[in-house]
DNA sequence: TATGAAGTTGTCCATTTGGACTACTTTTGT
DNA sequence: ACAAAAGTAGTCCAAATGGACAACTTCATA
């Protein structure tokens, strides 16, 4: 039976994107996480005042693939975004594991 | 002219890997990166008391690739990486860029 | 409100990832 | 020293990444 008063962020995610371990909801997981990587890039590109292409130029990509690094992005590789905080944006990717 | 008295790290890797901007560095660069990686996947499976066939199966992948992941790995995607520690491991990756 | 800059979206496709499987080597425990 | 467990290495290949380019939309500023 389905709860009809939310009460959580969770609940709510829950309700539009199906419970954990459904395919469905991996892919918004697996999404959502590739989303907060975009806005990371995004934020530390407009600090520097640099605009996509500028950023592409550097990290030796295109505009269009920023873009949608930024807003769209479903995966990436981890070299390619090494090579976009270094070189693009001349600052470095710091990746910790907590268990 | 090539130095004969090696006195950093850099310079060892500059003398072994080529310099920097080469492709071949490039190469060895991306590689290190990887490897890094690698061995803090493999220290946090080890701090769990886990082999590689339980993280496998944890992670909904192969003891092989765990294998390549820790010693041999190039590349690897962002979710991979996120599956590995989240489903696997139990545990975090935290991610954050320094500009 | 017009013009150029910035950003978005779509397609194409060569290259790479990673899951599955097998066989082999190294390590561990008795 | 033997057997079992753990780890390494290789191949196959479906599926995904990401570079290139073109066309389009949105934003800024004069």
């Amino acid at each position: 039976m389905k709860k009809k008063n939310l009460t959580s962020l969770s609940d709510f995610i829950d309700e539009k994107a199906g419970l954990k371990g459904t395919k469905k909801r991996d892919k918004y997981d697996k999404e959502f996480e590739a989303f907060k990587l975009g806005v990371l890039i995004q934020q530390a590109r407009q600090e520097k005042g640099m605009t996509q292409e500028q950023l592409a130029e550097l990290a030796g990509t295109n505009k269009s693939y920023i873009s949608k690094l930024e807003k769209d992005l479903k995966d990436i590789r981890f070299s390619t975004l090494q090579r976009i905080i270094k070189d693009g944006l001349g600052g470095q990717l710091h990746i910790s594991i907590k268990v």
